[in-house]
DNA sequence: CTGCCTGCAAACTCTTTGCACGAAT
DNA sequence: ATTCGTGCAAAGAGTTTGCAGGCAG
């Protein structure tokens, strides 16, 4: 999906829902969508005041619900404390997340199996899935040094 | 693994680490291990009390990732900003979570093809899986009752 | 115009921490 | 006797919310 498409779904979402389309709304889509990394609720707000000064941080908190059920943006909490957002750019399969427990970096990686997976299992307790997530923490192990991640520094 | 298991092992890593052997750190083990469901920090606190009045709140806070990292309790993380906990009674390979979105029901069940798949894609990325979860969300589909779970009342 | 949306700041939830006292080794 | 563990309360991080004014429709 490209920026543009992803664009038009979230305004044709807020007309849809009978939401505003709002200035500030507009300046945090572009700054999650100039993105290529995870990035978080404090980071966004940042990124969104470059676009439009007056985006506060009660108006990123209040956006991001609305964009992840938008569908146009992926909300991972790695269970850090903080949650991570990543916009969706194209309609994959499931995802999985593999956490570098060292650098703290994100990687996602397609895992197709899962919906296979969670269709199984929670049909055998009478649950009709709705998402699943896969998520692996994990050392690197480049330059046979455990517990240190070249990323890192 | 019995429950008298648990604590001699739980009693042998405290011993081994160097950390002493307190009556609230004994309370709060024996209040986890009366749980048959998940618990959160504050309902541990509770429990506890009922054994030795005198455990505070730091002191299950502080006692949690010890009993984690000593393999007797699973730290289970849907996401909701409170961490759950659960007593590990066997030597289970992964288990995944289901989380009922009506009721809030979680259900653990085993996954032990995570562990392959947690390995495989790592290495792919050059990293060491040290752990993988996999959680599912499912509404109820009992009742015909879209959105609603028996459950929950 | 109407009422949803906003910024601000306070409130909230869950968890962590500094300190002085108390208990395990 | 040491030194670690503890309770208390305050602090901390991240997020949510009440309110009065502002702007989209």
């Amino acid at each position: 999906m490209s920026n543009d498409a992803s664009r038009e779904k979230y305004l044709q979402y807020l007309t849809q829902k009978g939401l505003r389309v709002t200035n500030q709304r507009i300046a945090i889509y572009d700054a999650a969508f100039e993105q290529k990394e995870h990035f978080t609720a404090e980071q966004l707000l940042d990124y969104a005041r470059v676009i439009d000064d007056s985006v506060s941080r009660a108006t990123v908190y209040r956006s991001l619900p609305i964009m992840t059920e938008s569908g146009i943006l992926r909300e991972v909490d790695i269970g850090s404390g903080e949650k991570f957002y990543l916009p969706i750019t194209n309609n994959t399969t499931q995802v999985a997340q593999v956490v570098c427990v060292d650098c703290d970096k994100i990687f996602e990686i397609s895992a197709p199996f899962m919906e296979w997976y969670g269709s199984t299992v929670s049909s055998k307790l009478g649950l009709t899935p709705i998402s699943q997530r896969l998520q692996v923490s994990a050392h690197c192990d480049s330059l046979r040094l455990p517990g240190t991640c070249p990323r890192r520094g």
